[in-house]
DNA sequence: TTTT
DNA sequence: TTTT
C-alpha cells in the first residue's frame, strides 16, 4: 500500500545501461550505504543495494555518475522471484528509483551536467484559489 | 535537493475541494499525527500538519476520506511566503502529497471505493533486459 | 549513510518471536505490500517483504498482530549475506524495523492495546531557549 | 502516528549553538532545499526549511557544518504554535532532526570530522537466532 | 481553527 | 512459503 525508501551511498562500480526489447533505457548500478553502527568486533559494516533507474534518468545516471561517487535514491523496494539454473526458486531485491540526485560536487572543469535528475513532482502553485 | 515526507494521521475536518482558475482540482485537510513521546506534564502531544492535493488525488479525496478517517500521505514539504492584511510577511507550511492512501476500513455495506489513490511510479518489469 | 524505508501492507502470518542466546527479543514477519500499478496483464502485484524487529517492540507485536492485520514499518534496508547448506553464498534482505504502527482497528470487545509502539525520537521542547 | 521527513540541502548560514537551562545542546539551521520542478516563470524555487538538533549531534554541527554545506536531515516535522508579540497566535514550522548526514567533502588540509554523526538505530545482528 |  |  505505500512502499517509499531513500538511501545515501556510493557506487560500488560505474553503472551499467541496456534497453528493453522495446527501447526503453534501464540503468543498474549498486549502492554502498554504510551502517551507521559497527559490528561487534569494531567494523564498518555496509549494505549493498542495487537499483534500477529508467528512461531519461538512466541516461543521465550513465553519463553522470561512476564508480565511487555519491549519489541518494528515492523510491521503492521492490522483490522479484525467478527460478536459477537448477530450477531453484529464488528472489532478488532492488531499489527502484523514482528519482537520483547527483551529491558530488562536478569535477572542475568539467562540461557540467545540471546538478538533479528525477520525476518531476505534480502541480505548480502558481495560481492556487486560496 | 530532496526532500521526501511521510505521514500518518486522521483528518481533522473533511477535505474541501477547489478548483483553480483554469479548471484543476486541489483539495485540502488536516492531518493531525500523533506524536510518540509525551510533553513532560505526559500528555500526548499532536502536530496539526496541512496537506494538499492536486488533481484526480484531490477528487478521489474529497469522495473518500472525511473527519476522522485515518490516511497516509507521502509527498514534500513546501513553504510559502504571502503577506498577511498588515503586509506583514508570514510562512505557510504544507505538505503536497504525492500519494494519499485510505487507511481506514471501507465502511460496511459502503459502495467500496478502491481503497488507494495516487501517482503511479513509472516503470513495469515486465521485459527487464537481464 | 543514510538509510530510511517506511512501509504500509498486511501480515502474511502471525508474527515469530524469538530470543537470542543473551535473551533479546526478535520477532518476524512478512508484509504483504500491494504496488500501486497493475502489471501488462492487469493482475495486481505484490512486494513480500520481511521485517525484523527487537526488543520491546518485538514483544509488543507478537502480542497484536496477526495474519492479515494492517501495519506500518518505518525502519532500514538490510542485506546479509550467508552460505546455504550447498556453500552457495545467498543473500538475505530484510528491513529492521525501528517503529512498528497498528493500523487495524482494535478489535471491538478487545482489551485494547495502546495504539503504538515504537522507539522514541529525542527531546522534549518544552524548554526551548528560543 | 507516524512522521518521517527526509531533506538534502545546503545551510544557509553557520549553525547557531544554545543550551537549555538545564544544560542541554539545542543547534538550529536553515536548509535551503531547491525544487526539483521550475515555476512557471521558469525560475529555480527553494524551500527554506528550520532544522532543529539536540545534544551530541547539535554539537557536531555546529563544529563541522557551516554555510553552504550539503547535508541529509533525517527527523520528523513538527509545528509549535506561540503567541507572537501583539498577542496574536501563530505557528513555526521545523523539523526535528534524528540524524544529520554531511554531504560536503572534508576541506582537504582539514582535521576531519568523522563522516557522520547521528543516533545509533537499536541493534545488531551478530547472534540472530535464525 | 483541530482527529481517535 | 504469502495478505485484504
Amino acid at each position: 500500500m505505500l512502499n517509499r525508501i531513500v538511501l545515501i551511498g556510493r557506487l560500488t562500480k560505474d553503472p551499467e545501461l541496456r534497453y528493453t526489447p522495446n527501447g526503453v533505457a534501464v540503468a543498474t548500478f549498486t549502492l554502498a550505504v554504510d551502517r551507521m553502527r559497527k559490528s561487534a568486533q569494531g567494523e564498518r559494516e555496509t549494505d549493498f543495494i542495487n537499483i534500477v533507474v529508467w528512461q531519461k534518468q538512466a541516461e543521465n545516471v550513465a553519463n553522470y555518475l561512476s564508480k565511487g561517487k555519491l549519489a541518494a535514491v528515492d523510491g521503492r523496494l521492490q522483490i522479484r522471484s525467478y527460478d536459477d539454473k537448477d530450477g531453484q526458486r529464488r528472489w532478488m531485491t532492488e531499489v527502484v528509483a523514482e528519482t537520483v540526485r547527483f551529491l558530488s560536487p562536478k569535477d572542475s572543469g568539467g562540461s557540467g551536467p545540471t546538478d538533479f535528475i528525477g520525476a518531476e513532482m505534480e502541480h505548480s502553485d502558481d495560481d492556487l484559489p486560496f
